[in-house]
RNA sequence: GUUCCCUUCGUCUAGAGGCCUAGGACACCACCCUUUCACGGUGAAAACACGGGUUCAAAUCCCGUAGGGAACGCCA
């Protein structure tokens, strides 16, 4: 049996890290099983839906490379192209599909009209909850006769559609893809609601008709859909399909190991895409949160994550989201493009914040191959590239650290003295050798150690202690740049 | 409140009764490299939530306790 699994976001904000790790896990194991993986938008919520956000998913999950088979897509002009079986792969345009399926089961008794209005319902609910009891959802309804249903609806009330769960309590058992065997009483469903008194389904009904219409075999997701997982198993029962298989993802826990959230810090895909990660680092930081290939691998890329992926390896406890780590493995990630690659990933940030470096390929490859060792993300080299650009006057800024670098008793005599050196130097750019003469020079006059020397320059250089090899700043940087910002920090540092 | 789920270093995790003096990675710290920051290298520190069983033997099996989480919607 060929495997086919689905990814179906609701469109209610961007994607999150949550949400791409399931698409990813899902991903993973159709490609690592030769399947498919379907995509589908479950756009049944009027109220919270947003448009947009359906094109911005989209474009995540091609970002992170989680290309699917069947589903939407988006055309060059942004309109969603649907590939597939299906006419549509968004459920707000498949009602009439679920409309025939709920009809269907009233024809069956297995389902019927509810004319309790949702004031009524949500009154009986607060009720019982005040109560300290479980609110098992129920209607007075339950044994009306189809054809007074049938008579109200002509007079145009409005109804519900109502699953009528089985009063006898019948145990269902999940054998749950990464928990096990997990066990539901039939009873703690109620009679639950399976098609809106508006005509738009419910979440476990279109769910689970559309998980049987589109053949999935398998299912990846939160597991927060645990206990709906009963209420789609009643719904495949009544309706004669096939029920997927499900397996139950642990959640991801902020630093405060509370649920992921907009408190908890960052979490759309979009913001790390932003900051200049890759799209393979995030994916290898998120296949390692909540599964473990088993040996001691780290790095992974798409590829070898998906000849090692197996459900076996998913864990089952919460895990705490670590930048750190992310960066970490973005550093790792960032090694393996070469200077060009690297260079046209860079750009894009550069040209963000409006730096040019007007340089030859020859000198950019040179430029690279000295820093890029420091580099941890695309947005983050930019702060170390920027030194190349002439643009001093509003770009060089002298940070606070570098401020006190300055106050060292011999910090402003070294600058001095290294603007001296320059006016004298009779070439544009100066060589190591020039450079490595000037120091000595300055060392013996002013009599400074070696950090003496280079923290203030590196401060006159860059406007911070860190950063950059200075060795290769000063053969890159022409005379006059160079000049400009010693200038700079003499004008604000009087000694 | 009810039901379900989870619990190994700060964090991600290995661990399927003896290979555990509990392994790896990130972060942290120290040292080395470097006449500077960083990069790189080496090393240190760091955990089986607690209490009972079962067993010759338990991080691993069972039962409790505590803590955390999820669900209980005409949200998904």
């Amino acid at each position: 049996m060929s495997i086919k699994v689905r990814f179906a976001p609701s469109p209610t904000g961007f994607l999150h890290v949550g949400g791409a790790r399931t698409a990813l896990f899902n991903y993973l194991f159709a490609k690592s099983h030769k399947g498919q993986f379907v995509l589908r938008i479950e756009d049944t919520d009027q109220e919270r839906h947003q448009e947009n956000s359906i094109i911005s998913i989209l474009q995540n999950l091609k970002w992170l490379g989680l290309d699917w088979d069947e589903g939407p897509f988006l055309s060059s002009k942004n309109k969603l192209i649907y590939k597939g079986s299906q006419k549509s792969y968004r459920q707000s345009e498949r009602l009439a599909i679920y409309q025939k399926q709920a009809e269907d089961l009233i024809q069956k008794g297995e389902a019927y009209y509810c004319f309790l209005s949702q004031e009524e319902e949500t009154q009986i609910r607060n009720k019982i909850i005040e109560e300290g009891k479980t609110y098992i959802p129920s209607s007075p309804y339950r044994n009306q006769s189809l054809e007074e249903s049938q008579r109200r609806i002509k007079n145009g009330e409005k109804a519900c559609i109502r699953f009528k769960t089985s009063q006898v309590n019948k145990n269902y058992t999940l054998n749950d893809l990464v928990r096990g065997k997990v066990t539901f009483a039939s009873e703690m469903v109620g009679d639950f609601v399976i098609l809106r008194s508006d005509g738009y389904p419910v979440y476990s009904f279109s769910c689970a008709i559309d998980d049987a219409l589109m053949k999935i075999t398998h299912i990846f997701r939160g597991e927060e859909h645990l206990p709906n997982t009963l209420k789609q198993m009643l719904i495949h029962e009544a309706l004669n399909f096939p029920t997927p298989q499900t397996g139950h993802l642990s959640i991801i826990l902020g630093k405060d190991k509370k649920k992921l959230s907009k408190r908890s810090g960052a979490q759309s895909i979009e913001y790390f895409k932003n900051e200049g990660y890759l799209a393979s680092a995030l994916i290898n930081f998120l296949a390692l949160l909540g599964w473990n290939p088993g040996t001691e691998q780290e790095y992974f890329s798409k590829k070898e994550l998906i000849n090692t992926f197996s459900k076996e390896g998913l864990n089952l406890s919460a895990a705490v989201f670590d930048e750190n780590k992310l960066l970490w493995l973005n550093k790792e990630h960032m090694k393996t493009l070469d200077n060009k690659e690297l260079w046209g990933d860079i750009l894009p940030f550069l040209e963000q914040e409006k730096i040019a470096i007007d340089k030859s390929w020859r000198e950019i490859n040179k430029i690279l191959e000295s820093i890029r060792s420091g580099f941890k993300t695309f947005k983050q080299s930019v702060s170390l590239l920027k030194n190349f650009s002439n643009c001093s006057e509003d770009r060089f800024i002298i940070s606070n650290k570098a401020k006190e670098i300055f106050n060292w008793p011999k910090s402003i005599q070294v600058v001095t003295k290294w603007k001296t050196s320059l006016e004298n130097l009779s070439k544009e750019y100066m060589s190591l050798e020039d450079f490595k003469n000037i120091q000595k020079t300055i060392q013996t006059e002013v009599k400074v150690k070696s950090k003496e020397f280079f923290m203030p320059l590196r401060c006159a250089l860059v406007g911070e202690p860190e950063g950059i090899e200075i060795k290769i700043l000063v053969t890159l940087v022409d005379r006059k740049e160079l000049i400009e910002r010693a200038d700079k920090v003499l004008k604000n540092f009087k000694s």
